[in-house]
DNA sequence: AACTAATCTTTACACGTGTAAAAATGAGAG
DNA sequence: CTCTCATTTTTACACGTGTAAAGATTAGTT
């Protein structure tokens, strides 16, 4: 840089103040520093440009995998808003593991990020960790909450209590109360979405019925384990002749799977069977499994918006103390052919 | 750290060596650090420890897309190889932008990333930027070449000769010969696999027969693209009675919905047709299609291990001039209900 | 106890930028 | 031309760490 401003012929404070803002450099000299930066390549270090700063205009991203095109989706809705307004995103996968997403914030803080927005994992490995973070710098949590106990995070993600009641009260009016298949407790949506169920079911005056499964080691391919657990069943013609609504859409992809093979679902136009299946989410694939799946979309770029413009909030107005800001979006009805 | 080594009572020489390599130091010394580690928590500033030396251990990923499946897993193994030789990886998608793409190499670059794994774009637009990016650090390309002028640039990837004319063989005995499918012109496997397409009929002695689409503005939402392209053959009649080799498992999975649509799949057990669809690359969804995709897979895993050594051996041995090293891998059969 | 090698301390400089303060210069208005 | 204000230059310091060199200390060996 300072190479470059005597080339120019201007000096290194004016080339600074240019790449930070260059409507702050009288016009003139701005084409001079233009026109010079045509000839040569020269992009300001990151690494010094972010030392020594009040504010580094970085945000971390959080997740607890990158294989999953929710978290994916929810990522470039975050890039997005963030680059709008100036900011740098760095994502940081926990692969799933507490002890990786515990890293990740060590990892951000080291970077001094002004804020970190986090789809978190939850179990209480990192439990510790998080409450002496979230002390550190601005965090929003998105998806799923940390932890019941941190009232004062703020959080945006998903009316569960408005998708799955809309979705209950769609299949129950359609063709049936639903039955529920959960998915592995590895956040707070699998909890919530659970309850808002059983909410639903009494609001509507049927009797709330979930499926057993084996949580002992909870996973991250829903797919899976959803075939597995529904072959089984099916294969004992248990919840043949059920509406089963899944916890999430890849759970619902699963299912399906599992009732083509047992052939529970209608064959040929016009046939119709008893047995339906609902998601949740709006998987970009859910369009097309067969039958085409029934299920909520989420606001997912509403969501990762939304959670831009809280961490900004926090960083440039300060942190309020007390109760964190809640932010949840309602989700659509997206009806297909399994329900 | 410098108030750190005081505290602990050493010097703050010593203690950077700490960081740098826990054995570094004497046992007596390290176990005080880690002692003292434990109530404090301090963590190096990334920044400072980036800034001023000859190897930031930083490998920059690029992307294409950050929405898809294939390009997560690779990034996984990418991160996995990586953080076990001690690097650090930045994640960067191009959204699907040349332009994006050149501003990730930009963006690594003023991280002096000691080398980049990307998986390009490769459109003209983007190509003279390359032209200087690829002389100034170490850069090795995944999954798809940049372009084909590029003889000198590592390449690690799929051997599409391989996996095409495989599934080419498979099919061709199997039930007949197939049609192709191909993806929009969106990088070089694209056009690889259709090379390889008609390589392999004429070796088989049939006549390759590829399906006419609309390429003018190459998406990347395959399912959707190929849903419609399909969906309008079939609706005239078309294709309903052939197999369909799809450059990949995202435009099978269209396909099978569009043949769903028309009814041009087995609809009972025992039930039989004439219509066969494949894949490409093993898609995590693939299984869970009806029919399941039958298709061949990728070893994605290999793939990313492999382009993390290649860009270490040119990060630690220097770059070698002349020809790029290319390695590719082979794909295997995964045979399922499509075809 | 004396020697040796390993480790540590001290000191000093480096990295590439932001930023503050004071002085100098430039542009536009009257 | 002179005044005034906006912009630029100059100078200097800061950020948090790595690293090199020289001297001091410690641990291990005989």
């Amino acid at each position: 840089m300072e190479e470059l401003s005597s080339t120019i012929g201007i000096s290194r404070p004016t080339l600074s103040k240019f790449f930070q803002d260059a409507e702050s450099v009288r016009n003139t000299t701005r084409v001079r520093i233009e026109k010079a930066l045509d000839t040569v390549d020269y992009v300001p270090n990151f690494f010094a440009t972010k030392m020594n700063r009040q504010s580094t205009r970085i945000i971390g991203v959080i997740v607890p995998y990158l294989n999953d095109l929710f978290f994916t989706s929810l990522i470039q809705s975050i890039e997005e808003s963030a680059l709008q307004r100036g900011y740098t995103i760095i994502i940081q996968s926990a692969h799933g593991d507490p002890a990786l997403e515990a890293k990740a914030f060590e990892n951000l803080k080291s970077m001094s990020a002004d804020g970190v927005i986090a789809a978190p994992i939850g179990q209480s490995s990192s439990l510790s960790a998080f409450t002496r973070l979230k002390e550190e710098f601005p965090i929003v949590c998105v998806d799923s909450r940390f932890s019941d106990d941190f009232e004062d995070v703020d959080f945006v993600g998903t009316n569960n209590q408005q998708s799955i009641s809309l979705m209950v009260g769609y299949l129950h009016r359609s063709g049936g109360a639903p039955v529920y298949l959960g998915m592995p407790r590895i956040n707070s949506n699998s909890l919530e979405r659970e309850k808002a169920y059983i909410t639903s079911a009494e609001d509507l005056g049927f009797k709330p019925q979930i499926i057993p499964v084996d949580n002992t080691d909870p996973v991250w391919n829903f797919e899976e384990f959803a075939f597995d657990t529904m072959d089984e069943y099916f294969g004992r013609g248990e919840y043949v002749n059920n509406t089963i609504l899944c916890a999430n859409d890849r759970l619902a992809i699963g299912v399906i799977r599992a009732a083509n093979r047992h052939h529970l679902l209608p064959q040929r136009k016009g046939e119709s069977s008893k047995f339906r299946v609902a998601g949740h989410d709006d998987h970009p694939l859910s369009a097309y499994v067969y039958p085409a799946l029934t299920t909520v979309s989420r606001n997912t770029f509403g969501i990762g918006e939304a959670a831009v413009e809280q961490i900004l909030d926090q960083i440039e107005n300060g942190r309020r103390s007390g109760k964190g800001v809640v932010r949840t979006f309602d989700a659509e009805l997206r009806l297909r052919e399994s329900a």
